[in-house]
RNA sequence: GCGCAGGUGGUCGAGUCCGGUAAGGCCCCCGACUGCAGAUCGGGAGAUCGUGGGUUCAAAUCCCUCCCUGCGCUCCA
């Protein structure tokens, strides 16, 4: 299996330091706010990727930090008059709902920076005793001139950096040194070796992953806008604390979802969060739309993109739905086997697991299950497919939709009453229909299709599904 | 200015690392099937692979120039 390491710039060959244990971590939201599909789109990205290392034997656990202590959140909750804590938790709960909203369930452990204060005060007190940091009037800094690989993520060095945003605190050294310790008084503040305060954003990662992983780990991934200063600053602070490197094998970036080929963000009013999409569009929409595209590429967010993937998604459905009415024995004449079929089945997963084994490449991976399809059709229409065979298109599917995180099945529901009784009114509607009753018979498929039951008659037969209310 | 990505048919998007004249989806057109609709099948249309140059028998792919877009440049996934 190959993986791109934003390190190297390459494609390296993947390799757990642990045999067959893989320990990812994926760098949490800040819980001020709304997630937004900017964020669903990393997390499911990272959400396959779990899925898939663990389809193929690994054993992983996946870690993400939720960063509740925050200058974001801290003015957040003063302009609402609630505590930063209750805005955190009010917070990353709506998170966790959005992700199990969007099929994301293979995170092992969140972990709150709260809950490691004292992990975090340890890799401050340890940088300082190796004199990688220093106190100063606000705070604990760490000193760039001090790691020599300070550059190594983001291909810079600290001469490249000479802009900068924010006015950097003058009791720092150099201008890029970054906080691993804030002094304040305000809440949420904690006692440490250095007064009252809270920590830096960076140092929470660390101080995590060093807790549950160790200091040196396998896959750290988040999107690419945190490459720096973030994910640089915590190769510093976690290999000079730890004096081991590389302190992460693998670092995984995704690329941005923007909107008119825009970043999003309020200030352009195209923004929009996880919840109004799921109001309009099914979960697996928009993980097939996120899925197009690979996760290294920057993503166009419309509208009328996601129609596209819609529609695509409802042409395997409708090879999912024909598959079962034929598994339901409503006609006996697709029986005679083909080997050569069975034979296309094997290549058809052989290549798309090469496809995932190539750096995740999903679009390349959808694009071989619609070369199935076709095929199953073809064998469909010319009746040179067994029941057997049948079955293992459907588990098939059931496969390539595990490690995609799609549902590639209709669901066996067939004992609910409400089936029950479309069956029955299915049955009625034949009869009508066989004695050539139109108008009645389209009377009954039109009104069904007000309820969201969509009729598709074939010739003898009648399939059927549900839209689901949205 | 510096760093990192990207620019491929109407549209979305693989392929670039490992040169051998472009996968798949959506849209569109024709035919088959169908009482009609839908689905499906067969066939088809549509690509100066951002620009200009170079290397090569051969370049989307390797090298160089330039243009454009996005992101980062110190607490944004």
């Amino acid at each position: 299996m190959m993986i791109y390491n934003t390190l190297s710039g390459e494609k390296e060959l993947f390799e757990p330091i642990h045999k067959n244990r893989v320990n990812i971590f994926v760098c949490g939201p800040t819980v001020y706010d709304e997630s937004h599909i900017g964020h669903a789109r990393t997390y499911i990205a990272f959400d396959v990727i779990a899925r898939y290392l663990k389809y193929r034997g690994f054993s992983v656990f996946y870690l993400q930090n939720i960063t509740d202590v925050d200058d974001k959140i801290i003015r957040r909750a003063s302009e609402l008059g609630i505590t930063p804590i209750e805005l955190a938790r009010r917070f990353e709960k709506r998170y966790l709902e959005d992700m199990c909203a969007l099929g994301i369930h293979n995170v092992n452990l969140y972990a709150r920076a709260t809950e490691h204060i004292p992990e975090i005060i340890e890799q401050i007190k340890t940088l300082i005793e190796k004199g990688f940091a220093y106190e100063t009037e606000t705070g604990v800094y760490f000193d760039e001139t001090k790691f020599e690989d300070f550059g190594k993520l983001s291909n810079q060095t600290i001469e490249d950096l000479t802009e900068h945003r924010i006015e950097p605190d003058p009791t720092k050294r150099n201008p890029g040194d970054f906080s691993l310790w804030k002094k304040r008084e305000e809440e949420p503040a904690w006692d440490s070796p250095w007064g009252r305060g809270r920590p830096g954003w960076h140092i929470e990662d660390t101080a995590i992953a060093n807790t549950y992983f160790g200091p040196q780990y396998d896959l750290h991934g988040g999107a690419k806008d945190l490459i720096f200063p973030h994910h640089e600053a915590e190769i510093a602070q976690m290999e000079a604390s730890s004096g081991k490197k590389p302190m992460v094998r693998y670092w995984m970036h995704t690329g941005f979802l923007n909107v008119n080929g825009e970043k999003m963000s309020k200030s352009l009013g195209n923004f929009m969060t996880i919840r109004e999409l799921l109001e309009r569009y099914e979960p697996d929409v928009f993980r097939f739309f996120v899925l197009s595209t690979h996760y290294r590429s920057p993503i166009n967010f419309s509208e009328e993109a996601l129609e596209q993937p819609k529609r695509s998604l409802e042409r395997i459905y409708n090879l999912i739905r024909t598959i079962d009415g034929l598994l339901d024995g409503m006609n006996e004449e697709y029986m005679e086997g083909d080997e050569e079929f069975s034979e296309k089945l094997i290549d058809a997963k052989n290549k798309f697991l090469d496809a995932m084994d190539d750096d995740f490449n999903t679009p390349l991976a959808l694009s071989l299950i619609f070369d199935l399809v076709r095929a199953v059709n073809r064998y469909i229409d010319d009746k040179k497919v067994s029941r057997e065979a049948l079955r293992d298109v459907k588990h098939l599917f059931i496969e390539f939709g595990e490690i995609l995180g799609l549902k590639l099945s209709v669901g066996d529901s067939k004992e609910d009453l409400t089936d029950d009784l479309i069956d029955l009114i299915i049955e009625i509607r034949q009869k009508l229909r066989d004695k050539k009753d139109w108008e009645f018979s389209d009377d009954i498929r039109s009104r069904l299709r007000d309820l969201n039951v969509i009729l598709e008659d074939g010739a003898g037969i009648s399939n059927y599904y549900m839209l689901k209310r949205v």
